[in-house]
DNA sequence: GCTTATTGCAAACAATCGTTTGTTAAAGTA
DNA sequence: TACTTTAACAAACGATTGTTTGCAATAAGC
């Protein structure tokens, strides 16, 4: 019953109790630093206000997190490296450039709808990491990027996408693709599967070669 | 000579020279603000590191200054005010949805690419305003978007673009617009005429009736 | 049931934050 | 030349920052 792992203070073990080996105080910190950094930054977010979001002090935030940037870092590496992954696994072995683009569509949108948080947090406090800590991110960055820009790059070269600047183009659907974190509405109107249908539409037809006919 | 204000302390007024009247530590501050916002964040710029920069102690801001947040607060309205206006004066008064469109298209990147600094900052720090700031910033940008879907709209009503969900097209289309200011660099290979006209074929393309030859 | 590792609290740490103060020198005004 | 205004400096303000410490309470392991 009350063993559940959960994110509020609500439902943590009653405040006052100590010395439980649980580590749903880890799990409480780590979704109240998702939604803290995400709704108010990096900065404006301290390490006061994170732990009263939970019901302890400031502290104690020590016995589960090395320091603030370690907390940062470890939210911003686990949705980058989630998100190759996902890439890697479901985009990555479909064939044919056309229809590795859908799927590099539909997971992309599907990603950044589910983890809309998260995503956000990742495209604003990329500068708020250590030099080193930024480095990794940036690598893994490249590398998602780099898949895409791939996509297209085959896609020309076989005729299906009309010629245009590879890179260019991944600006703009990166672009279109990544503002929807920030508009995204989970109770509203437009599911994530409407956004990735339409989405599909507009990219396809950016990409058509001109002789072609709809 | 040295009468022309600047932006950076080694030619401003030699320092420790006090009493002068121009307002040339007005401007090095706003540019030094634009710069470091930018570059680091609203709140990892403190205003130490703001003075440093411009060759002046923290506390001789507020000679120039109300204080930090209205520094904020006065590029961005500057900011957003300016892109208003140019779309009214130059897109607003172009007939035809798909001509208004162009120009949008048009004025909005060579805005962006020659105040990326600025636009960045307003595309990053709005949260950090104070809630009146922040709607009076929401009330500008707002509006600015609204001009936009109604050409979506229009040109709908008229056929000269496919149906389509004009809140989502116009999503799409600022997300991949706004995008560039994170990316040009003013020194590379892609020129802002070149991405104007590159991203005037995509949005084209994106629009256009199925039914329609190209 | 005794021991040990965990995890919390309360308090303090030095550093730094935005901002205010009192004062002084240079420049404008007449 | 005498007077006023402007804008700089150095120093301090209280508040807050991330982080560390000593200690107490609890649960887990034997």
């Amino acid at each position: 019953m009350d063993e559940m792992p959960s994110a509020n203070a609500a439902d943590r073990p009653t405040p006052g109790r100590q010395g439980q080996r649980r580590d749903s105080t880890q799990k409480a910190i780590r979704d109240a630093a998702i939604s803290m950094f995400s709704e108010f930054g990096y900065h404006a977010v301290t390490l006061r206000k994170l732990a009263d979001r939970i019901g302890i002090q400031a502290g104690s935030l020590y016995n589960h997190i090395e320091n603030k940037q370690e907390l940062l870092f470890e939210i911003l590496y686990e949705i980058m490296s989630d998100l190759v992954r996902s890439f890697e696994e479901k985009v990555a072995p479909v064939n044919g450039p056309q229809a590795r683009l859908d799927a590099f569509i539909q997971n992309h949108v599907a990603f950044h709808t589910a983890r809309k948080e998260e995503v956000f947090i990742g495209n604003m406090e990329l500068r708020n990491l250590s030099p080193e800590n930024r480095a990794k991110m940036v690598a893994l960055r490249d590398r998602y990027e780099n898949y895409v820009i791939e996509i297209l790059r085959e896609g020309q070269a076989t005729g299906v996408f009309a010629r245009s600047d590879p890179k260019m183009a991944s600006f703009a659907i990166f672009g279109m693709l990544n503002s929807v974190a920030n508009w995204f509405n989970p109770g509203g109107q437009r599911s994530a599967d409407d956004i990735a249908k339409q989405y599909t539409q507009f990219i396809h037809a950016m990409l058509e070669p001109k002789a072609r006919r709809s």
